[in-house]
DNA sequence: CGGTGAATTGAAGACGCTCAATACACGTGG
DNA sequence: CCACGTGTATTGAGCGTCTTCAATTCACCG
């Protein structure tokens, strides 16, 4: 299939080579992401020391648990799942991350990170140099004051889901992990109730400490209730305001 | 009872009182805590925003989820625990923390609080207000390094705990929770294999997923396996080597 | 159309929970 | 000093949820 693109008159053409490569004002994550917030001059300071987009394709590596760590990554486009690798050689999921989220925050404080990241699907991501933000971040406070929000937010993201993991059956966490995802892509735009699940039953029942089976069963258990219409990896939630109430625990999952 | 103290002599009278009052220089934790890595001259820049030291008694609330966001804590004295709330009214314990360490980090992105922190016994903090120290942050380079240091290490701990209530057993989960008290008592100077635990049982097992119950019979098995030596909250690990291998995975736990 | 990996479903079992009884530590008052 | 009460911890018995193991079924692709 073929698309004619309209060609862009004068004024568009004149935008020099580097900012069509890099701008986060064309980037229809910028008020999710880093850039947040930002003047149109400052957004520019911002782009100027944003490295490139790479491309990372699926089941690649963004980086691996140990590498040391020199840039942070904001997603552009695609879904990345990281994770820990355990002595026993198994993994344990600690997020699932969609464009507009950055990535590598943990490795700040080892200079190495702590995880590795993975592609769910052919993606692309900005590489921002940390040293180079670090010397933004004197001249631009807004910008300091976001990334410090952005660091705060994935503190509270991780405490729900200690909160999850630590004191909710399985019913629960993934009426919870449904409504959450749901949520996330409301805010870029998207339906909260119908779309397509990035990761396989087993890296869901892997991220929730629960296994595969039981991923299965839940599934065609909240089919039977009526509250999602399944088929593969599209989900459609056809009672929102229930699947809300198991996730607080207001209502039972029988 | 009434103590005499020796009055300091010319030099040390010479400090002026603000000084005095709250000094990073001065404290036992400040090669650990913010101010790390800082020359005299910076630190007691900091010294100049930290409001004032306040005690808080056994039990008592730091702060509370909800509570609208502008300092954050400093550790001087004691320990803490800090928990959320979910909609049932039951709390899920997200961290145990001791002196050294920062509080009130998760508030940034809401500039409310996420979690609750209270007190395990009588503790003292160190007030800092969160824009004077933005403020710094600009003058400051080594200060913000540390700062973006201090909460990575918050992300990556959390991480961890994931990981533990993800897919550790109970047996594992609980060598790996003494592992890591001895370690943090390590690094303050104290001993890694001999201290007192500050929370209760029950605190204990709401932290790991697990119950009053489970935490119990683990303290008797570990016993009768000759790795601690346990008198109500006293704690001696006899064998640290196989608690950490247990930690690990490398060594079943019976 | 057959092959491969993923997902579903069922049956049995284990781990940790719930409930309940008892023991213990510690503080208060007789 | 002991009796008593309260909150915490220990220990046991039975049960439930989720896991494990195994057998199909299904989707996708060469």
């Amino acid at each position: 299939m073929t698309v004619s693109i309209p060609v862009p008159k004068a004024d568009v053409l004149t935008v020099p080579i580097p900012a069509l490569r890099a701008s986060c004002a064309a980037c229809s994550m910028h008020q999710l992401c880093l850039p947040m917030g930002l003047d149109s001059n400052d957004m520019s300071r911002l782009d100027a020391i944003i490295g490139r987009r790479r491309k990372v394709a699926r089941d690649g590596h963004l980086y691996r648990m140990g590498d040391p760590f020199t840039t942070l990554y904001a997603i552009r486009l695609g879904h990345f799942k990281t994770f820990q690798i355990n002595v026993g050689g198994e993994q344990q999921i600690t997020g699932f991350q969609m464009a507009g989220e950055l990535l590598g925050m943990d490795a700040i404080s080892a200079e190495r990170h702590h995880c590795s990241a993975v592609a769910l699907e052919d993606s692309e991501v900005c590489e921002i140099p940390f040293t180079r933000l670090e010397d933004l971040f004197g001249q631009i406070p807004t910008l300091l004051h976001h990334f410090h929000r952005m660091m705060s937010q994935e503190i509270t993201r991780e405490q729900s889901v200690m909160l999850l993991l630590g004191n909710m059956r399985a019913g629960q966490r993934f009426a919870a992990f449904l409504v959450n995802l749901g949520a996330r892509y409301a805010a870029r735009g998207y339906s909260a109730s119908s779309f397509q699940l990035r990761m396989s039953r087993e890296e869901i029942g892997n991220y929730l400490g629960l296994t595969i089976e039981s991923i299965s069963r839940l599934l065609s258990r909240f089919k039977k209730q009526g509250l999602l219409r399944v088929s593969n990896r599209e989900i459609e939630i056809l009672d929102l305001d229930r699947l809300k109430a198991m996730a607080a625990g207001t209502e039972t999952c029988d």
